[in-house]
DNA sequence: ATTGACCTTCCAGTCACTGGAAGGTTTAAT
DNA sequence: ATTAAACCTTCCAGTGACTGGAAGGTCAAT
């Protein structure tokens, strides 16, 4: 299977799956013409690299999921551990943002939005 | 006043109030000895720019959002927009962190995270 | 005179790609 | 047989917003 295929049957794009290799994260075999070779496990690990990328797991955080992936013998607690952390990382950036948008909404609402140059968010962005 | 009372005043490091000024944000004077020499009004501006970043804006919303502090005959409703269109940014940001969350904790949940090797979210990544 | 805390510039690295140039290969149509 | 397009390859550089570190100059206090 040629990048191409791979690319659409994973979903990432050819220049992110190169990317994946050079991080080695992925060592796909060679065609005659040079052309990358993707095996059906290849497409298995790629696919299973963008969902965990999409669920916010971090290139680093994938390799060690990737190594539990490949570990027949791996415990179910050191994957749900990863998880745990990552779902309490994931709340601690929901409440961030959740305190950042009381905050704009705050000063969005204060300011009257015409034209005159009078404006509250400035202000309180330049600390008045 | 010095880079590093500056930085005391403003909360940025050093290091940070330097590259604002590579990327031409601010434009401190310089003392005979060479050393950044910071205005109360420099002051100002870092401090406007360490707000700003703080509420989630870019620094190239920061460069807009300084043009309008610049600017005394500028619209507040110029003002508003940008913190609306940030207001929405994060709520879809929020959005999104929330599935991922609710996703994580449904496999985080269905995992009994034990010693034995069966793990849903293994299997829930690879695509089973 | 010397220490230590400053300051300066410049270069390189981070993360996770993404864009583009220059060139080789394959496939399909003319 | 030729040509065009749609692939593929490598390599280099850029993104955003810093951050770290090296090599060296300056200042205040001891």
């Amino acid at each position: 299977m040629n990048i191409g295929d791979a690319a659409r049957a994973t979903g990432l794009p050819p220049k992110t799956i190169r990317y994946y290799e050079d991080i080695a994260l992925v060592d796909p075999a060679r065609a005659d013409n040079g052309y990358r070779d993707y095996s059906e496990s290849d497409v298995h690990r790629l696919r299973f690299l963008q969902r965990a990328r999409g669920l916010g797991f971090s290139v680093a955080e994938c390799r060690s999921l990737l190594s539990l992936y490949d570990d027949d013998h791996r415990a179910s607690c050191d994957v749900k551990e990863m998880a745990l952390a990552k779902l309490s990382e994931i709340d601690r950036k929901i409440e961030e943002l959740q305190g950042l948008r009381d905050t704009l909404s705050t000063l969005a609402e204060s300011c009257h939005g015409d034209g005159r140059p009078d404006c509250p968010i400035i202000k309180d962005l330049a600390g008045a």
